[in-house]
DNA sequence: GCGTCCAGGTCTACC
DNA sequence: GGTAGACCTGGACGC
């Protein structure tokens, strides 16, 4: 049976940047249809532990969510979707930060800003080690691999992302040989057993009342995290105040603010400085400008 | 098809 | 605190 639930979106709130805002929508369990821009992501349910397909809508100040199922945990799924689309996210303060910046401009006209995120801290956490020093193709390929190999299937056959109880039973030998996970196969291993033997909890993160620098040293503490995958699950935390440089950030600055010649981090930090606490999401703004032009 | 080179971010050892 | 080399994969390239 066929399940529909909608829920109303904040004023300022946008599907299509929301969904485009980074590479998540691309890498499972997500889905994105992109003919008809429907979201499809497979949640774990609160009553249950089975996992629940379902597929989101721009509804035009609301989203639709199908369920194809009658039996789960409403308010688990409505929960989990307002922390995915970002929905209690206050966006105002950083609008009116960049409110004089020339080219950002449009940020707010747009109602983008709202970054993308998955249902817990912990798979955006294995995700963005699946980022570190390597193609964006080979970052999909790790996600496909654990969603695929070791994620819990729903009804059709549509698999979520694996709980750390699930990642910990995994051997490194598996994480090298089926989920091509390379060096970081350790890591991956001593992080899954650490969020399932509850020596480290992803979740209270967001509740965190640490300074960011704190965090960030507290994340670092995870093998195979450093300055660029902490500052960028920093973001999906909703802090904003490092930039997460990586290869590309850096490209692009090189292209649009230095006439295409390499210069230190710190030239790019003090270009941003002025956005305080928002810098991170400034320059991520700045950066995809034309994506949404090129892609959505 | 095979071998070589390179990009990517982090860790460790060393200065 | 800064730097060099290793880690591993996949893509590009030359033969």
């Amino acid at each position: 049976m066929l399940k529909i639930i909608s829920l109303e979106t904040p004023a300022n709130f946008s599907f299509k940047y929301t969904v485009g805002s980074h590479g998540w929508s691309d890498l499972p369990p997500f889905v994105l249809d992109e003919e008809t821009g429907h979201l499809s992501y497979v949640f774990t349910d609160g009553k249950s532990g089975n996992s629940v397909s379902a597929r989101i809508s721009d509804g035009g100040g609301k989203l639709d969510i199908e369920i194809p199922q009658a039996d789960f945990d409403r308010d688990k799924l409505i929960a989990d979707v307002r922390h995915i689309f970002r929905l209690d996210d206050d966006l105002n303060d950083f609008y009116t930060a960049i409110a004089n910046s020339n080219g950002l401009a449009w940020v707010a006209n747009a109602n983008a800003g709202r970054l993308l995120r998955s249902a817990t801290v912990f798979e955006d956490l294995v995700k963005t080690l699946c980022t570190t020093n390597c193609s964006w193709a080979l970052t999909r390929k790790m996600t496909l691999n654990l969603v695929e190999k070791i994620g819990l299937p729903a009804a059709d056959g549509k698999k979520a992302f694996p709980t750390p109880e699930a990642l910990g039973k995994v051997s490194e030998d598996f994480f090298r040989s089926e989920i091509r996970a390379g060096y970081r196969s350790p890591f991956f291993v001593e992080l899954a057993e650490s969020v399932a033997g509850s020596r480290l909890d992803p979740e209270s993160w967001l509740r965190s009342e640490l300074p960011t620098a704190e965090l960030k040293k507290e994340i670092k503490s995870i093998k195979g995290i450093g300055d660029y995958a902490a500052e960028n699950l920093l973001k999906l935390l909703g802090r904003y105040d490092g930039l997460a440089l990586d290869s590309w950030l850096r490209g692009q600055f090189y292209k649009k603010h230095n006439r295409e010649k390499v210069c230190a981090d710190k030239k790019i930090e003090k270009h941003y400085r002025k956005f305080g606490v928002w810098q991170g999401l400034a320059m991520w703004c700045d950066m995809t400008e034309k994506w949404f032009d090129e892609k959505v």
